[in-house]
DNA sequence: GTATCGTATATGTACGTACTAATTGATTTC
DNA sequence: GAAATCAATTAGTACGTACATATACGATAC
């Protein structure tokens, strides 16, 4: 498309950088350069297995310095787009497809972004509930608080097979984030950092083995007795304050949970 | 004990910088630094919810710059052993023991050094074997290709309930490693890159849930069909060559898999 | 007493420089 | 032809500076 950057065999430095910066006003200048660069791979301007341009390039080309350039590099290097080796340069990497499956654990907060930006989760269900016994300890509060329950099953964003059931409870106070949402197309807790301005400062996530029973097994077409993972995830804001929990059970037969450790130095 | 840095009180920024420097000659000075406060946290010298000293009082205490702090600091918050907030400083934070669960994923290369420092793998057997049909799929190789087989099931390092069962295949250009090895103390890829000299630079894993036979589930002290993950990484050294591949079944009773996403800014 | 406004302090961002070390590829040497 | 050597290239490390921005705390005004 008309990216800024096509125009970087013809125009000068200048024209580049001014032509690029305006993306994001708000966000540091290493994640736009991030953005950017993110941008251009799956553009396919940088082809995966090739070597980007190198860091001295990157920031001459788009008018940052050096440090940006490797800071912003090292944002993609976490989630594993790229790759770098002394001497040699810093590889677009293809990105995790392993045989089918599909990603649903996140490795970053910006990562939970993306993958609930390619599903959606359709609302079956919702209902006030004071939290009492396992629910309370659970949700790690005292028996008695409300939160709005909601469940839902989850689908790719072209309505294929079922993804996963999905089961969530937001604190009262920020439930009204969701009041009018049928079907979520972005995180839930995107919905309430949206409502309250807070933002969502640390997300727990635990996953177990479960095999599922006959009622979750029929609603994401399984058998009673299909084994699954299932994820929980605990929302806290500013104050470690518990805004939301969440758990979603994901079938055994469609997910692969899959990370790739690298070499620090 | 007698660390480097109780003569901070009394001793010159000089002294302490010299007193100890000579910690790991090799590694870069960052890393060095990450280690050095990593020690005094688990030494108690930085209490757990308390807030570090700031990184100018480190980095001159230390004698390096502010930026190579951060730089180690930054290691340890991706560990999750430090938060820090804008304007008031940077906490210790309490590790993850959940309820008597314990790590057994790692997130990084040198986390799985630490978890496999904590506990044995008793080797109960051993094979040579050609790769053919599943395997080699597995393996992602040539069928015919040969490797060593070893099985066994790893234990805590006090010896207490068996922690998972284990199966590893060793490409056999590099099998000498662990030729005289009976129980493993340190990860086994840590012995092929002692024995080769040549680094592992990528390790892949993936987790799935799975119900054990009888015979897996004898070994770890469950019933047959009692839930497990089972979790396989592969071993990449220079060059995406595959060195070593290993699977690890942990029953869901005793293990649970925590990570924790915080906030990118 | 309460609210408001600075001020100090801490981490975060961004730039710059210089040097180190791994890798590659061409050149030389045997 | 093969091996050793050298030079160029590239990311990594480490230092420095300056300023931005969020937070906490004390002083002031009402």
């Amino acid at each position: 498309m008309s990216n800024a950057i096509s125009e970087e065999m013809t125009g000068s430095t200048r024209e580049i950088k001014n032509g690029w910066k305006p993306e994001i006003a708000t966000a540091p200048l290493y994640m736009q350069v991030a953005h950017h660069l993110e941008a251009r791979i799956s553009n396919g301007d940088f082809a995966v297995g090739s070597l980007l341009p190198t860091e001295n390039e990157l920031a001459e080309a788009l008018g940052v310095s050096r440090q940006t350039v490797r800071q912003a590099i090292g944002l993609l290097r976490n989630k594993g787009r790229l790759s770098a080796r002394k001497g040699v340069g810093t590889r677009v990497e293809a990105i995790e497809a392993t045989s089918g499956s599909t990603r649903f654990i996140a490795h970053s907060r910006s990562e939970l972004f993306e993958i609930a930006a390619e599903t959606e989760f359709v609302i079956g269900f919702r209902e006030m509930v004071s939290a009492q016994g396992k629910l309370a300890v659970d949700l790690g509060c005292r028996p008695g608080r409300k939160f709005l329950h909601i469940t839902g099953v989850r689908y790719p964003a072209n309505r294929g097979r079922a993804f996963s059931w999905n089961e969530v409870y937001i604190d009262s106070r920020v439930a009204a984030a969701v009041k009018d949402v049928t079907v979520a197309r972005r995180a839930i807790f995107h919905y309430i950092e949206e409502f309250t301005g807070e933002k969502i400062h640390e997300i727990q996530q635990d996953v177990r083995p479960i095999a599922m029973d006959e009622d979750i097994a029929e609603k994401v077409g399984c058998k009673a007795g299909d084994l699954a993972l299932i994820v929980n995830r605990r929302y806290y804001g500013s104050g470690r304050r518990l805004l939301e929990y969440a758990f979603q059970i994901l079938p055994a037969d469609r997910f692969t949970y899959t990370t790739t450790l690298r070499a620090e130095t």
